[in-house]
DNA sequence: TTATTATTTTTGGCTTACCAAAAAATTATT
DNA sequence: AATAATTTTTTGGTAAGCCAAAAATAATAA
């Protein structure tokens, strides 16, 4: 099995069971993957035999302490590159997960290394997402989703947990960029929309995207 | 044909015909590529279909106008990624040629303009080597090889044309770094070998070795 | 020029990573 | 529980990129 195909397996499995080694099924594999179920049920049962998964048919698959560390390993890389990215070469916070997501796939230890060392060995990612450390230690926080914040409390936007363009770009519309300190200022009880102060402006969120944002308690 | 097969066999093309579209034979690229000569028979005839270069059977290959492009870009990349490694990251000359094996496939038009800009839009490698401009121009140098060097002249050593980790570790020992100046004492009349002088100390150079010496006039 | 050597091509085969379609198993619905 | 819907697996097939061995061609030396 190739390296790469391996990596991104072992990278989505990690996603889809939010870091808990939690089972995951073919099909939401093969949604991510863009593949079809029966390439997963292959692709499984080999990464099974590599030992990096625990695969039970027609049940599901959970990723091995050894299957854990290698994803840790490569989420590492995805995010000390996006933050690479949008730190020192100036990319937008948009346009890093594209480019990490080729270059998260070159291996080499020392490079890593020297990048983190470069950005001061950060513990968030642009998106806020934390990064693992080499021995795949991730950092707890205090952070919240925006949708679980407090009438009247402050917050700092710390990061969001959907990566598409669409959302990313609504985001910077609304001024409502990384670090910013927002105030929430009602919660609409009819459809759980939030509207918050940011920048001195009011700014109104639907309950789904707030879903997305996520939040530092101040 | 996949994007990064192609890409390694328009670049090993491109250096074996020195710039030049000269032609190569099967031979040559397939101990680059380390495969075997009838995996290169099949590969060149389908870079033949794709219009990138032109295969003769029996012949040999030359790369087309577009070929010869995409192997700038090929190189561009690869030389932007080495002085980057080199520069920003402090990576040593003799690091960075592997990695950028490896980051040389990102083909992502900003990510090196932005590198690029980041180092002042360099015209030569750490190896000395010219970096082709987005155009795929690559600026004359009045570099020559050490073996063509003149007794009692003086140069300024700038790169190398044998990237192999034993050269260049040999290089090193012998103070011979990058940027560093060189006067030629002695040329041995019956092997040929140089005894120059660098950081006041005299070196004996073979003519083998000579010959992958890039020095520029001073 | 013939013999020898080197290179190139052909042929048949392999593995990886995919797909499509059908069959089997599981889960949900009535 | 029976039916319907979903998910999973099996089966057969494809293209890419490789190899080994044999056949064909070209280059070199005797």
């Amino acid at each position: 099995m190739q390296s790469e195909t391996i990596e991104n397996y072992l990278k989505t499995i990690y996603h889809l069971s939010s870091g808990n080694s939690a089972i995951v099924n073919n099909k939401q594999l093969a949604d991510k993957l863009k593949v079809i179920p029966a390439t997963v049920t292959e692709a499984v049962k080999k990464l099974h035999e590599l030992k990096l998964v625990v695969y039970e048919k027609s049940y599901g698959t959970r990723l091995t302490t050894t299957g854990s560390k290698m994803a840790l390993g490569i989420v590492r890389r995805h995010r000390i590159w996006e933050t690479y990215l949008a730190n020192e070469l100036g990319f937008g916070w948009d346009e890093v997960h594209e480019i990490a997501e080729e270059l998260e796939h070159i291996k080499n230890d020392k490079l890593i290394k020297k990048l983190s060392e470069k950005l001061g060995h950060p513990n968030f990612d642009p998106h806020g997402d934390p990064i693992p450390d080499e021995k795949g230690k991730i950092q707890k926080s205090n952070f919240i989703k925006l949708s679980e914040a407090k009438i009247k409390n402050n917050y700092k936007v710390m990061g969001v947990t959907d990566h598409s363009t669409a959302f990313l770009k609504y985001l910077e519309k609304h001024q409502l960029i990384i670090g910013a300190g927002i105030t929430i200022k009602t919660i609409e009880e009819f459809d759980n929309s939030i509207i918050l102060i940011c920048q001195k402006k009011d700014v109104s969120i639907s309950p789904k995207a707030a879903e997305c944002i996520i939040v530092q308690t101040l």
